[in-house]
DNA sequence: TCATAAAATTTACGCGCGCAAACATTAAGA
DNA sequence: TCTTAATGTTTGCGCGCGTAAATTTTATGA
């Protein structure tokens, strides 16, 4: 850095060199100018460490750089990793992620999505609650900013959606559970606040039919997202009751199994697909704490690398365009049978 | 809403019937208007629901009221649930909280800085890498932004540091393990990522040493942020090896217990503190998921309420008063044995 | 009712940049 | 060397708001 101090773009065209209107033009890229200007621009970038105000840049842009995540739960790994696979997809693309968790609250998520009003996004990717989510103000927050849905679908809200084929990823897994053992019974919570639970549920149900099997449901009491706490404390209560008829139990999601994986070794069974167990878990999703469960958790992994690159594309492409999408599309990805030991 | 569209302050103020100063006056402090003004105001703001443009009043403001939130690596719940406690102070202070992840890896920390820098703000709350930050690139950072470091220490950087008494917990988890059964080995990386991990085995030693025992250390290799993983591999590898002369093993973090207990289970080993058990396995943290663990996992607590609370209180005086701390204060909480069944 | 302090208004400037129009310069090919 | 398109420059406006100074209005209490 040598000597006066860079306040703003004029300083530093000056500097440089360069007028300010190209050095405009350069941050707001730098393929747009000449190659030797481009040089000149870059050389004195490298001795002054100049960089645009940021607010006099997005008050008079047309548009923000800023695209919105907002995901329902960032203390669940499997929403972190993916939040974490998006703004990597987001960044790559030349704009800036902004992420931000609601907490698995309908408030915090109304609350997210004011906030990213203020930051007046290009586009927000948005994983609702479900639910429990209000929809009426998501709605209206459709309304005013390009927003693509994914992980759980609300009707008809956003200008698309990319998930996870739920019945297709179900069937797997019972299909695999009915040829190697008894077929399950699904546990579940009663009243889910996840949409995709209630695709689950009519998909395992669905799969069962078609075996010739009579499906069978344990729902269970239970709020919130704290799914390891309430897997355990109503599991230990299931396997007690002598309320099982099977031996295979196919939970709704990896958190529930986890904590009946839990429940069954307080109980003493013994989990596992080998003739020694008296009990077989699955679940669903591949959560990244599921290979190291005692045993390791037999699942569905969602394809969410896919998931993830869609829904940044549909945002971006939309962004790029400056329309809206015309008709609402819903895209689900298939599931894979992640195989280990529990089941 | 009513009739025209409200553009911005100037329109606000004249539906509104205030001079456009009291209403910029008002949106800084609502309580520094009269109290009738204060109310034709927001009965105003009820029907137009007009918000200023972020951008132009950060642009304006001498400071803004911005607080970013940097941690290692939000894919852990550890880090997900402290971040989540202090952006929930942060707001409650009437300030904006923004939340970044360096995902394990010293660029993304410097980028994670560089972006905050772009952004502003009024002050940092870092909790850093530990040993591979990029300490240069940091120093410069907290030499132009209030930065509080928490969770783990940099040497002198940053103008207060707020963490966990390493020494006193585990000490505390020694005490107990050797007064309920054989002293432990301590299970960790060779070359660990975290300041924590050093200091906790040295704490180790010094724990054994006044209670009369030979301290062991098991340094297995691995980098990187898959505690699991490597505690999996690692541990699964000692544990056949017969390497081990006690059957009692204080794991350098709880990530790392979940690991090994995985292993011990893969190999037939019964962990557990009653008598038909062949391993005692503990941790430290108590990591959202060592509840879980079969068999649920023995560790330290955190305090780390009393560390986000003391970090936040921390940047917050620093940016009221609008000075730096004069000597760099560094602050300790102590832990808490927690008793589950593997040890 | 009046003096006085507190609060609001009027007026005006500046923040740092995007953007557009008119004009000047440069690079590339015939 | 000349033409032409591409690229830069000059000039100037406007974004929406913070903030300050001078002035006017309002509230408060004796």
């Amino acid at each position: 850095m040598t000597g006066q101090k860079i306040k703003n773009m004029e300083d530093f065209a000056a500097v440089s060199g360069i007028s300010r209107p190209t050095i405009s033009k350069y941050f707001n890229d730098p393929e747009s100018v000449r190659q030797s200007t481009r040089k000149k621009i870059e050389e004195a970038l490298e001795k002054h460490n100049y960089r645009p105000n940021i607010y006099a840049v997005n008050q008079n842009r047309r548009q923000t750089k800023n695209i919105g995540l907002v995901v329902p739960n960032l203390t669940d790994p499997f929403f972190a990793e993916i939040a974490r696979t998006i703004e990597g997809l987001i960044v790559e693309a030349g704009f800036n992620p902004l992420l931000l968790s609601s907490h698995g609250g309908p408030d915090q998520e109304i609350a997210n999505l004011d906030s990213l009003r203020a930051i007046k996004p290009a586009g927000v990717l948005l994983a609702p609650l479900g639910r429990a989510s209000l929809d009426k103000q998501i709605a209206e927050f459709t309304r005013e900013v390009p927003t693509v849905l994914f992980d759980a679908n609300l009707e008809d809200l956003g200008e698309a959606f990319f998930g996870s084929d739920n019945h297709q990823s179900v069937g797997l897994i019972v299909d695999y559970l009915c040829r190697s053992g008894e077929p399950p019974v699904f546990f579940e919570l009663k009243t889910p606040i996840n949409p995709n639970a209630y695709k689950r549920r009519s998909a395992y149900i669905a799969a069962m039919e078609r075996l010739g099997h009579e499906p069978q449901l344990i729902q269970v009491d239970g709020q919130g997202w704290n799914f390891e706490e309430i897997g355990f404390r109503e599991g230990g209560r299931v396997l007690n009751s002598g309320q099982l008829l099977t031996n295979t139990v196919l939970c709704s999601n990896d958190r529930i199994a986890i904590g009946l994986l839990s429940a069954a070794f307080e109980s003493g069974i013994k989990v596992g697909r080998d003739d020694g167990a008296a009990l077989r878990i699955a679940g669903h999703d591949d959560h990244p704490f599921s290979r190291f469960t005692c045993p390791s958790l037999t699942t569905v992994s969602q394809d969410y690398d896919a998931i993830s690159a869609s829904s940044v594309e549909a945002i971006l492409s939309m962004i790029s365009s400056g329309v809206r999408i015309e008709a609402r599309k819903e895209t689900l990805f298939e599931g894979k049978l992640v195989m280990r030991g529990s089941a």
